[in-house]
DNA sequence: CAAAACCTTATAGTCGGCTTCAGGGTTTGA
DNA sequence: TCAAACCCTGAAGCCGACTATAAGGTTTTG
């Protein structure tokens, strides 16, 4: 099939396809002799792997690795399982990180909202947002 | 103060100040005869509220938003909350992917750990690959 | 009095994951 | 038959928040 087709039925872009493939995160593509790129369903079922391995969060650099192992004939578990539970640590920083700025968020939120508006007819001294103490717990 | 004593002060680098500067998160620095910019304490406050400001998330176009409307002598209060509001919207909407993220993160290492190595022998099926069935619940 | 340490500007590079553009060639269908 | 729709390449642009580099001028310190 050629690329328009691969993208269709993947729902990524030709452009993206080609990049993929310029980063080397999919093999260099088989040629039709006019040139253009021939795919056969292994490369659907590549793109969806790379499509579920971004919902998980892995970058496309973790997913290349996975991927080169593999092309390599490598015994990849050992080295996949340890990877995803690196990439695990990873998100629950994120995770964590983000829960505290939400929690900082709603603070400000509520502190802004016990301000009395009337109190706040000096333009330099905007309530809200001199509410400083609240970022503070 | 020179920019460089407002960076000691406020942990913010001199050269990440005169990107504020540029982008318009700060006001035009007053200049020295010499051309060098002069600060005051006020300066130092509004880094801080920067900070604070990005530490719950708000990009700087936001916080410049805030900032433009406190300038200008507008009452800022309504508008201040309700962009938090919005903000804390998104935050929500963050976390809830990022939680789904972990979540499928967690199915596919239960299922990579749960496979046997031993049944991994051929290159082109890594069972911890090709799990893809551990990314949809 | 010279070197280190500071200040200035403008421009370019970084990260990741694309998207868009410019300027072609090929295939398909009315 | 000829225009639309597809394909190709390489390079550049985009987002955000910086960071770095180049090529100067000024001030402080020993
Ligand atoms: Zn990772
Ligand atoms: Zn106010
Ligand atoms: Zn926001
Ligand atoms: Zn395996």
């Amino acid at each position: 099939m050629k690329i328009g087709e691969l993208a269709t039925r993947t729902g990524i872009s030709p452009q993206t396809i080609r990049y993929y493939e310029n980063i080397g995160v999919l093999p260099d593509a088989l040629r039709m002799p006019n040139g253009y790129r021939s795919y056969d369903d292994s490369a659907v079922r590549r793109l969806g792997f790379i499509r579920d391995a971004q919902s998980s969060g892995l970058t496309l650099t973790e997913i290349q690795m996975v991927l080169e192992m593999r092309d390599a004939g490598e015994s990849t578990c050992g080295h996949v399982v340890s990877m995803l539970e690196q990439h695990l640590i990873e998100v629950d920083r994120q995770l964590d990180e983000l829960e505290r700025t939400r929690h900082r968020l709603g603070q400000l939120i509520t502190a802004a909202r016990q301000m009395d508006p009337a109190n706040c007819t000096d333009p330099d001294k905007c309530q809200t947002i001199s509410a400083k103490e609240a970022f503070h717990d």
